[in-house]
DNA sequence: TAGATTGTTAATCGATTAACAATC
DNA sequence: TAGATTGTTAATCGATTAACAATC
């Protein structure tokens, strides 16, 4: 049974991909069913808070069961879009954006590497795990014709808010954005900041916790 | 002024960095105070959180002017623990291990890198933006001799727990995680799981918000 | 002084947990 | 049947917002 939820709540949609990477290492231990209780051991989040943000899109658990693990997969691939084919396109094409070409999180979540692009030459030509490499001067009339949906943004900084005006102007749906800078966008346009350096931070603080500052 | 917090409520800290990054943006526009309204313009916070958030560490603001912005940073700065050097190695210097060895944001944040690890003979003995790659058998001597405070993991998900277990035996004292496979680590061990593909299924999720699934 | 903006309290809102009837 | 575990409600907890006195 499955419900269509009118908006889900963002802390509900935080959960949903560490529900999933969890499921998924259960899935590959051939285990069949798990409980809440189980699934709450796995992932840290309490039992009850599973099942109810579980029961948010459906009734998925068997009672005296627990939930099919499979199904319980796919189900968070549907609400999640996962099934549905995206375009793709990677603008800057340096360590990370080479990096990120090789992510099979991309074709697993849907998304299809169509380019590259760069403005170094000795780039431009180049073919990373079988895109192209292209010159940003063919940002524009690209994102057009290919009808991409989303960029990563792996530039430098400096540039970051230059090359965002460009690919909003050709209309790019949303941005996966990697610099440290943030951006402006427009309310149309979904942006996805992903805050490298947030790890870092954290990390620093729990190991010195309790220094004298 | 400077309260020493017995425990920061994660949800705090989880905005610090971006109250951060913001800020350093800010700052390089040469803007020397800015009021809680501003600020919240810019990061999306509404102003009474992001007074209250401040308040929790001190007072740092001055009526009727807003916060002096560049103190504000070293406050934060200061928080983190940005200030204390720490030591870093990389396990796994292929794409993402040499794009994190080039990220400037490690230096910034107080990381030292000392070198890179990979089983790869072919990348043994190279160096990555002045630090080595040194084989994964050297991974414990190394660890204990030059002390080493954390490690980026960016190795292939299937030996990830292996490794894990191995730098944990070397006391390690924090991972940064890349991996898509969530690890297991004892309980005095800092674990912050970089869930890189997670702003991957946001962006699929939003942009089919209302598709029915 | 008048205006601006903080620091802080009280009120509201939302998220998590505890508990348990339903049921496989 | 007895045991297990869900789905769901009510109770609790914590986080955010609104409001405003203090003060620069």
């Amino acid at each position: 049974m499955r419900k269509t939820p009118p908006e889900i709540p963002d802390v509900i949609l935080n959960r949903l991909p560490l529900y999933y990477k969890h499921l998924k290492k259960i899935k590959n231990k051939n285990i069949e069913y798990i409980s809440s209780e189980e699934l709450a051991k796995h992932t840290g989040f309490s039992s009850s808070l599973i099942r109810k943000d579980l029961n948010y899109f459906g009734t998925f658990g068997k009672k005296s069961y627990g939930y099919d693990v499979s199904c319980l997969c796919r189900q968070i691939q549907l609400i999640m879009g996962m099934h549905i084919s995206k375009t793709l396109i990677i603008i800057g094409a340096g360590n990370m954006g080479q990096a990120l070409a090789f992510n099979s999180g991309l074709n697993e979540r849907g998304y299809k590497l169509k380019a590259l692009f760069d403005v170094k030459v000795d780039l431009i030509g180049k073919s990373i795990n079988g895109s192209p490499i292209l010159s940003t001067e063919e940002l524009i009339p690209f994102i057009k014709k290919e009808d991409i949906d989303i960029a990563i943004l792996t530039v430098p900084s400096e540039v970051a808010q230059e090359i965002t005006d460009i690919i909003i102007r050709a209309n790019i749906k949303g941005i996966w954005d990697f610099t440290e800078i943030p951006l402006k966008v427009p309310d149309h346009v979904f942006l996805e900041e992903q805050h490298i350096n947030e790890g870092l931070c954290k990390l620093s603080y729990k190991l010195f916790q309790n220094h004298p500052y």
